[in-house]
DNA sequence: TTAATATATGAACATTTAATCATATATTGA
DNA sequence: TCAATATATGATTAAATGTTCATATATTAA
């Protein structure tokens, strides 16, 4: 039952399944082109072609990462005709990337 | 000199310094091995073997990762004879790691 | 100086990843 | 129903990534 004395310094060894969705959330986060979506999403809802004309990326482009994005439940969408407006649906990883971006920014 | 009158809702774009750092970042813990390490770092300094022995990888994967990230400069080691021991060295990525490993606990 | 131990390094390989292109699907208005 | 517009999807390709193996380097003790 694995019941072995722990040390005082002993650490939790993760799950596979926290490890894996830990690694997932991070790795949202280390795509350039994810990075700049979800900056824009900070101040409003974007359509798709919106996105991809603010960034210049390729519409195929955005629709792939927001895929990406919307499998982690990173962002959300509402449809209004054929437009779809996304915007982000995660506090705790949009926190996470602002104060990321603040620490790394040497302004 | 790019002067076009800022919406409300402008965002800020992101610098490509700052993008690369940011994204560098988050890099460093998208990767379940590295995730493991940094885990195991917060309880106390290990030396290269320790680890290696600790989460079942080969000494050489271990050192390999330990480049990356003190490169990154979020560990740092300290020399005992042929020992390294290696300890985190960055706090706010270590906040940030603590509170997604928590926030993705399904306990 | 030599052997033993700890760690680092470089090359090779398999896997993953992001962008692109072409095309499919869905919604709306005429 | 058809055309126009917005978005999604699948296949392909080039680049990036992580692990492994073999070997190099560095420190210490004898």
């Amino acid at each position: 039952m694995n019941s072995e004395k722990k040390e005082q310094d002993e650490y939790v060894e993760l799950d596979e399944e926290t490890l894996f969705l830990v690694s997932q959330t991070f790795k949202a986060l280390s795509d350039p082109t994810r990075i700049r979506i979800l900056n824009l999403l900070f101040s409003r809802e974007y359509s798709v072609n919106e996105i991809a004309d603010s960034l210049n990326l390729g519409q195929s482009t955005v629709s792939h990462q927001l895929r990406f994005l919307k499998n982690l439940r990173l962002v959300k969408y509402r449809r209004e005709g054929t437009t779809l407006y996304y915007s982000y649906d995660d506090d705790h990883v949009m926190n996470m990337l602002k104060l990321t971006i603040d620490h790394s920014s040497h302004s």
